[in-house]
DNA sequence: CTTTTCTATTAGACTAGTCTAAACCAGGTA
DNA sequence: TACCTGGTTTAGACTAGTCTAATAGAAAAG
């Protein structure tokens, strides 16, 4: 009923709005999506129409529980094969996401059902980002903060780092900041670049990157989720 | 490159080329695709434009060696997604069609390539079909010929059924006629009915479904592939 | 309060894929 | 040979999704 174009809108909303709240704008939207801001003034209208979305006409939009509901049950497919092919079919953490980009759109809920039951219903996939559980209550992202948004001499863990580039992924995997890691900030320099010690390690993460990373307290006692082994002392 | 829609109009195309031969009708594709005959006018042209086929107006078509290799390419990706969701996700036998047939469009070479691996790189898949290699040489049917082309008496094994239709898969597989299964013809009815010896059971099947399974001579030692056990005494 | 600038929307066109209705072969029948 | 019948193709329309170019609204600057 619903395309698989209007559900990979509706995804982007979601995490745009997750991200900067709503309202969404149509450039932020035609940027995510790479598509003209023309194309999406057409997809809200239609979106908009059929109840996904609340629009008011040059300022944004915002998902309501219909489409909320449609956006997350895209991303638990999402992340649910990102820790399928991770875990069960030997992928990389790198490699997972576009393939998991292709499939989304495409699995039954029997499928659904089969690969998280074989994954043990996990709430997190191997990226750090939460699963949305079978019923799609909303996701939050709690105690979490940006890693960018740190200082000179903070202690953090790892909560979870994007999917998006495999370039980037490769990068951070070799730098042994993966979800669990523990890090100290110790540079931000002009321009955003910031470096942590990892283990006996110090990294330099461009801005770009350190946006994509969130991180929680140290200090904290909850549970890690499925992250692999932390690195370092 | 090559859209979705193409991909299923060759591999429709492809199918039955193998069981009628060349020419195949405008017709024949659209009631296997379920399209009007101008729809499959106008998509065979792109095809031909393409080179995927050779078309003769008003006569039908027949796939070049390229268009061939396309359909094969989507068979092996369909075969290999039903041999897997069988072995490792427990999806019954009748189950896996539907399932196949949304994902085969979207898999990489390199989930292709993971999924045969997990599976010892299979040649049939659980309903007795060849799988295509992976450098896509025609597959043929061999020594096989249809159960409803018997007569009464025969000795034969069953060597693949249709992978189309769940509820007549699912009565196949309570009757238990698999790959592998050896039966004998009992009786051929007038319309067709052919009730064959599965065992100590007898089966009577319509001609809708004998027309379905292919079956070899009983004798062949040849590999049975990877056939469920055979029933009966 | 007016002008400039930036973003959003409208207008209109294009491709892919589909349909219905009408015209058109081609082969068998008279 | 002429006709009829049935499958095939053409004609034309429609939806989904996309684009570029032009217009319009909102917000910021003067």
């Amino acid at each position: 009923m619903l395309s698989d174009v209007m559900e990979d809108y509706l995804k982007a909303i979601y995490s745009l709005q997750a991200e900067r709240g709503p309202p969404v704008s149509t450039s932020a939207i035609a940027e995510q999506m790479e598509k003209t801001p023309p194309t999406v003034t057409s997809m809200i209208g239609k979106l908009a129409d059929r109840g996904f979305l609340e629009r008011e006409k040059y300022k944004g939009v915002e998902l309501t529980d219909e489409g909320e509901a449609v956006a997350l049950e895209v991303l638990r497919h999402h992340r649910l094969l990102e820790a399928y092919l991770t875990e069960q079919l030997d992928y990389s953490w790198a490699e997972v996401h576009d393939e998991a980009d292709a499939l989304e759109h495409h699995i039954s809920e029997e499928f659904e059902r089969r690969v998280a039951e074989a994954l043990g219903n996990p709430d997190v996939d191997p990226h750090g980002d939460p699963i949305p559980s079978v019923d799609l209550d909303p996701v939050d992202r709690a105690e979490t903060s940006l890693l960018d948004d740190h200082e000179v001499g903070d202690r953090v863990v790892v909560s979870r780092v994007s999917d998006r580039d495999p370039a980037e992924l490769d990068y951070l995997d070799d730098a042994g900041v993966v979800p669990g890691t523990e890090l100290v900030v110790v540079d931000v320099a002009p321009f955003g670049m910031v470096t942590v010690r990892v283990g006996d390690d110090e990294q330099s993460l461009p801005e770009s990157v350190a946006r994509t990373i969130r991180v929680r307290p140290v200090a904290a006692e909850g549970d890690p989720g499925t992250a692999e082994e932390v690195n370092g002392a």
